[in-house]
DNA sequence: TGAGGCATTCAAAGCGCTTTGGTTGAATTT
DNA sequence: AAATTCAACCAAAGCGCTTTGAATGCCTCA
């Protein structure tokens, strides 16, 4: 069923059908009732191409995801990310296009979707160090928004970040006053913006006690549950091994609890551990009280967020750019506890 | 740079211009070339919703993430199958769609998609038993593939499968082999197909033994971390206790290991544990020597298979329902061993 | 009574592509 | 030399919608 076939079957002109189904003021009510019956009735959909082609708005959102095609990972935050991202979607009538494209095709792709005019925006994910798709973007000249931010990069864009440096600083400051001297970085890859920005943060805090940061205790590697095990597993093995873990997300940090557990230690007498929480709904952390000391932020809801801000800018292209910054809470579990007594 | 201004800077009809660039046959191999080289310069694409309009094919592919308000729960699997997913598709020039609709949308939503041809297939994700979602797409008549099965239906459609009866027969088998009788399930909820096909798999292997299920061991719920660590703790405390834990994805077996480490006791020694392994990226499953023994079978494979038969299926709608049923490959770790003697 | 205003409705153009059904002129055949 | 074939190209229709610019008929008001 099509708007021909539908205005034929009410004996209107197509104009009319298509302004009843919008909208529009200039039909009487009685008419759009009927209009609105009989679409329903027949389960008439308008064509999206259809309707594209002639509005020349795609109704979509573009999310690029880079994957390297070296460490096959899939980002675990994704999952949560889009979820959010599609409520503010589906609210707003917009489909979302999903993409995995490897690094060195992005620029190619972002060219492509520009000509091809699938979708009306992007949003950008996980962006690195003064991250290159930003500048191309802009250049481009199509709406988009970044899920993080990129340092060394001038220039305003659509952003929303979580303070990752001021999460940092403040998981470290509170390690430090339980007495820990010794605190264990499990950074991300560190050509990750985010990554940069949290280092900063534990490093700030080190500094503010005049604590030189020890090279060997910051550590940054792709964030899996071996990452935590193993180095865990290493640091116990050096003369003077850290008494706190600071780690990047709750996946290598349950790797740390099983290295220190399997150590015959205790987490949170023996050892303390926080962890950044992006409150995964598949990895949360514990149920009444939280089971690692976190910093946390939902990934979910910055999709949700992050969405409408696009959106917002889409339909208004002359705006100022949208930025958003989100302090992450610092809940305390029952992983951190006082710096153990020296006993050497 | 739109088709027609192409073809009047080449002095060309729009016809050829489009033909060349489709590679059709009745163009002149040096014509082709000047339109090709002036395509590239100019950076022409052809505008997807005009193409599609024109085509009848929207080369896009929707995937219907089912959602429950209640546990917003997003599936932790769904991040690496849509990766698989999406490999395919670029190679074939697809784009993916993603929605997410709550379970009681569903119906409207598939019709929308039929209506708006937005896309060309639809993925349907972790159907329940007898789903009423297949029986519609069926009936609305659009291709469509599923990931994984629905009991009790009858009637042809695209499927791919994990083996789950033969993949828990086996662990159940293998467990049984070292001597444990009392072996604890932790089976995700049993509205889930797969779950259902699960536990027959472990009912089978116990009664092929003449060991007759005992249903307090056989537990249904949500895969969370939390779940795993609870029902250990719970069975702890009963006067006889299972000696054996089999879970139906790493994530719960993760909280069955904290669970048993917390009590003091040994995984793989004390107490052994067998988990389904999705080979999910970011939660490999150890390294070199996995740390469970696992029934594997690598979801992000599966999403590449699966889009490629559907794939197959829009490009051949009257050919047969192609259907894969893969086995999932048993692989030994260090967290099972012999049953303890008896000490009571 | 006739001009102007208003509420409804419509025909047709246009969005950018593919595809049908030609046309043209040169090469080949008879 | 006329008829046929063929390679290479083109004009125009059509995909299903929105939107522009009119048309229609009824009221209202001077």
């Amino acid at each position: 069923m099509n708007l021909k076939e539908l205005a034929a079957k009410l004996g209107l002109s197509q104009t009319t059908v298509s302004r009843a189904l919008n909208g529009y003021p200039e039909v009487s009510e009685a008419t759009r009732l009927r209009v609105a019956a009989a679409a329903d009735k027949h389960g008439y959909r308008p064509n999206t191409r259809a309707r594209g082609l002639a509005t020349g708005r795609a109704m979509a959102i573009g999310h690029v995801i880079p994957i390297s095609s070296q460490h096959e990972m899939v980002n675990p935050i994704f999952g949560d990310f889009i979820a959010g991202a599609g409520e503010t979607y589906s609210k707003a009538g917009y489909d979302m296009i999903l993409s995995q494209v490897e690094d060195h095709r992005q620029e190619q792709v972002y060219r492509e979707m520009r000509g091809k005019r699938n979708v009306d925006g992007i949003i950008v994910h996980a962006p690195k160090m003064g991250d290159s798709r930003i500048t191309m973007l802009q250049e481009i000249g199509i709406p988009f928004a970044v899920h993080g931010r990129a340092s060394e990069l001038t220039g305003p864009y659509n952003w929303l970040d979580v303070n990752n440096k001021s999460a940092f600083q403040r998981a470290t400051d509170f390690l430090l006053d339980l007495g820990h001297k010794r605190i264990c970085l499990l950074n991300g890859l560190e050509s990750m913006d985010f990554a940069f920005r949290r280092r900063h943060g534990y490093e700030d805090a080190l500094a503010a006690r005049g604590i030189t940061p020890d090279p060997d205790l910051m550590l940054a590697e792709e964030m899996t549950e071996t990452y935590g095990y193993r180095t865990v597993q290493k640091m116990m093995q050096t003369a003077n091994p850290p008494t706190a873990y600071l780690t990047s997300s709750i996946i290598p940090a349950i790797g740390v609890r099983r290295a220190i557990e399997e150590a015959g230690l205790k987490m949170g007498k023996d050892i303390s551990v926080i962890t950044h929480d992006d409150d995964l709904s598949y990895l949360r952390n514990g149920e009444d009280v939280p089971q690692f000391t976190a910093t946390r932020s939902s990934v979910r809801d910055a999709g949700r967020q992050l969405a409408e801000m696009l959106i917002q800018q889409i339909n208004n292209p002359s705006g100022p750019p949208l930025t958003r910054l989100l302090e992450a809470e610092l809940t305390v579990g029952r992983s951190t506890g006082p710096a153990p007594e020296r006993t050497a």
